[in-house]
DNA sequence: TCTGGGGTCCTAGGACCC
DNA sequence: TCTGGGGTCCTAGGACCC
């Protein structure tokens, strides 16, 4: 499977790298906090709490703790696991330095999250020499500067790529040379495919697939028949045909926020005030962005987890909090009876555009004084984060 | 065991227009 | 008076990913 290649590659040979930092959230709390290097650690909500986990240590994965596991649970499986809440504006500072110790390597890159990137090292041969050597150093590198550890999987394409890393962790490197990459996957349980969860997962054991390679031998028919057009899909993918193709960060198409409440809520004057905090948070990022969203989504959850959305479009696009406020509470009001108590609530902007491109459509005198006000209240609540600063409205969600 | 918060993509139906 | 087909937009829900 792992081969060392001693040619050099080929300039036409498509080469993807996907680099995945290794617990990437556990290894900066170690950073900032060098006591928690060789115990089990999971960062993520408090255990009394609705909490769960973001990212478990490899310590902490022998006791079987995972990433979105209640943390309650995982402390039963792990009683002496140290829980660590998050930090996340630091998490955001690697990130960047991580990504930009990839653009070194490749001329494309593509964050694929915080710690996930896809490179695109198409045609670096003569720079770096085989990609297992890229990657060694490249590996090297990131270790070097940011004391970070990663595991690196190398393909032809995306997906084979991405499998390749996922299946080397931690600190690992792995190469599927071209031509070898339905071998490759054809002993690998299904649910090691992106895209393939619990639910397709069991789907696919129903008709008697538990391994990739089971899923090839069915044939496309077979699962278009039962998947219709995500069968298709399925197929190539378990063959190991996938985008080889690496392209840069597009922008955001939806930006939104949600709160689970400690408690599931019925009271219309809190679920009031959550909506509000939710809107503020989201307009607040808009105009950070310097984007408007004609779109509102709102979300609520009962307390069995039952599901539900709904959503306007508004006649002009917008980034102010009263105008997201409003419509939520209007969708809120339609769409809740107030019998059932609500545990989640979110509030979703879409349909975004770039805010200079409506600044004819809005040239009110007040659009000026307003846009000063909010940048003041974006200011403190950079600062002092959200509880620095709230609408009346907003009391009691803190 | 009782399920976070940030997203993306897909499907399907209905409205509406030509 | 009864009715095609295509395209687009919108909404709702669901699966999935990190």
């Amino acid at each position: 499977m792992l081969q060392q290649s001693t040619q050099g590659v080929t300039p036409a040979e498509t080469v993807v790298m996907h680099v995945d930092m290794d617990c990437f959230y556990v290894s900066v709390e170690r950073l900032l906090d060098p006591s928690l290097n060789g115990l089990p650690v999971a960062v993520g909500g408090s255990p009394d709490g609705r909490g769960v986990v973001s990212s478990a240590s490899y310590e902490a994965r022998r006791f079987g703790v995972r990433s979105a596991m209640p943390m309650g649970q995982a402390m039963r499986l792990c009683p002496q696991l140290v829980v660590v809440r998050g930090s996340y504006g630091m998490y955001a500072k690697h990130s960047a330095a991580l990504a930009e110790i990839f653009r070194r390597y490749a001329p494309v890159v593509r964050m694929a999250s915080q710690d996930e990137a896809y490179l695109d090292l198409t045609g670096t041969g003569r720079l770096y020499g085989t990609p297992l050597v890229a990657a060694e150093r490249l590996r090297r590198d990131v270790l070097a500067e940011t004391r970070l550890p990663c595991s690196i999987g190398i393909g032809s394409n995306r997906l084979v790529a991405k499998v390749a890393s996922d299946l080397c962790k931690p600190k690992g490197l792995l190469w599927v040379p071209p031509g070898s990459e339905e071998r490759f996957l054809a002993p690998l349980p299904i649910e090691r495919i992106p895209g393939v969860g619990h639910r397709i997962a069991e789907r696919l054991h129903a008709i008697g697939a538990r391994r990739v390679g089971d899923v090839v031998t069915l044939g496309a028919a077979t699962l278009d028949k039962h998947f219709g057009e995500h069968g298709r899909d399925l197929y190539s993918r378990c063959s190991g045909v996938s985008s080889a193709h690496v392209t840069e960060h597009e922008p955001a198409k939806s930006i939104g926020a949600e709160e689970t409440f400690d408690r599931d809520c019925s009271d219309a004057e809190v679920l009031d005030a959550s909506l509000s905090a939710l809107s503020e948070k989201v307009a607040s990022r808009l105009r950070a962005e310097g984007i408007v969203a004609s779109t509102i989504t709102l979300k609520y959850r009962f307390h069995d987890f039952e599901t539900h959305t709904a959503a306007t479009t508004l006649a002009y696009p917008v980034d102010d909090e009263l105008a997201i406020l409003e419509a939520a509470r209007g969708l809120l009001a339609a769409k809740w009876g107030g019998r059932r108590a609500i545990r989640l609530l979110g509030v979703t902007t879409s349909g975004l555009t770039e805010s200079s491109a409506q600044l004819d459509l809005l040239a009110e005198e007040g659009r000026e004084k307003r846009d000063r006000l909010h940048a003041a209240l974006d200011r403190i609540r950079g600062k002092h984060g959200y509880g620095g600063i709230r609408r009346a409205s907003s009391e009691g969600t803190s």
